[in-house]
DNA sequence: AGATGAGTTCGATAGATATCGAACCCTTCG
DNA sequence: CGAAGGGTTCGATATCTATCGAACTCATCT
C-alpha cells in the first residue's frame, strides 16, 4: 500500500466532501470514464480528455483528478512516468453504501452544464 | 399545484446541481431533519433550527432553504404566515434512484465541519 | 390599529474554487 | 546527454457562495 501520493482513509471523509467532489460536471465525467475502466488497470490519465470528453487544460485536468484524489473517490498510481486512475469502489460502498452507485446510475449531463465557465476572456 | 413560491422541474435537474445543494453540511441536516418529519404534513420552518441543530441566522436560513427548493430536493408549502418543508422524494427517486437514499444511510457528521465558516470576526 | 412573529430580500464581506498559462520535475526515448 | 512526453505546482483571475444584520412584507393576535 506504499502510496506515492497522498490518500485519505475513508473513515475519515465526510459525505459532504464526497458530495462536494462530485457536484462538479468535469469531475462526473471523469469518474464515469474511470469507472467503466478495467477496475484493476485503471484509466490512464492521457485518456481522460478522450474518455471523460473533457477539453480542459492540463492544470485544471491535474486539479481535478487531485480533488477526486484527496476526497477518496479516486486512486492514484504511479506506473513510471505516467499514472492511473481507479474508483475507490469497495471502500466508498462501504462507507457511502449506494451512492457510487446512484451516481452512475444518474442521466448524464453535459460537460459545461452549471460549471465555472471563467467568462472566456478576450 | 399552483406553487406560490418557484419549484423547478425534475426532469430539467442536473445531478451535479443536486450534489451541490446536499453538499453543505447544514443544508445535509436540514434533508435530515425533513426526512423524518412526517411526509404529509412536512416540517415546520420554525422548528428547523430545533430539529436539524442549526444555529444559523434567519437569512441564512432563509438561503440554505432556497437552495434546496431551487435544486429539486425540497417542496415549499405556504400556510398562513409560516411554510413548511417536505421532500420531494418520489420525484427524486425517479430521477436519481438510490440518492436520497444512499445520502440519508450515509453517516452524519457534525454540522460544521468542512463548512464554509465566516471567519466569526471581531 | 398596532404589535408580534415568520420569512424574504438586500448589501456587504470573507473565503472557496474553477480555470488558465508558465515554470518546473521526472521518466523515457533518440 | 538532450529532447520530448506526462504531470504537478504556482500565481493570477473571475466567479460563486456561506454568512450576517438590517430593512422589508405579510399574516396573525391583542
Amino acid at each position: 500500500m506504499s502510496d506515492e501520493v497522498f490518500h485519505p482513509a475513508i473513515e475519515d471523509l465526510p459525505l459532504s466532501k464526497v458530495l462536494a467532489a462530485l457536484a462538479d460536471p468535469a469531475r462526473l465525467a471523469i469518474v464515469r470514464a474511470v469507472a467503466v475502466a478495467d477496475p484493476d488497470d485503471g484509466l490512464a490519465c492521457t485518456l481522460l480528455p478522450e474518455q471523460a470528453g473533457l477539453r480542459l487544460s492540463k492544470s485544471t485536468m491535474s486539479h481535478h483528478q487531485r480533488i477526486l484524489r484527496e476526497c477518496g473517490i479516486t486512486r492514484t498510481r504511479i506506473v513510471g512516468s505516467r499514472r492511473t486512475l481507479r474508483l475507490r469502489r469497495e471502500e466508498l460502498d462501504r462507507r457511502f453504501p449506494g451512492l457510487i452507485a446512484a451516481t452512475l446510475a444518474a442521466p448524464a449531463e453535459p460537460v459545461g452544464t452549471s460549471a465555472r465557465r471563467p467568462a472566456a476572456s478576450a
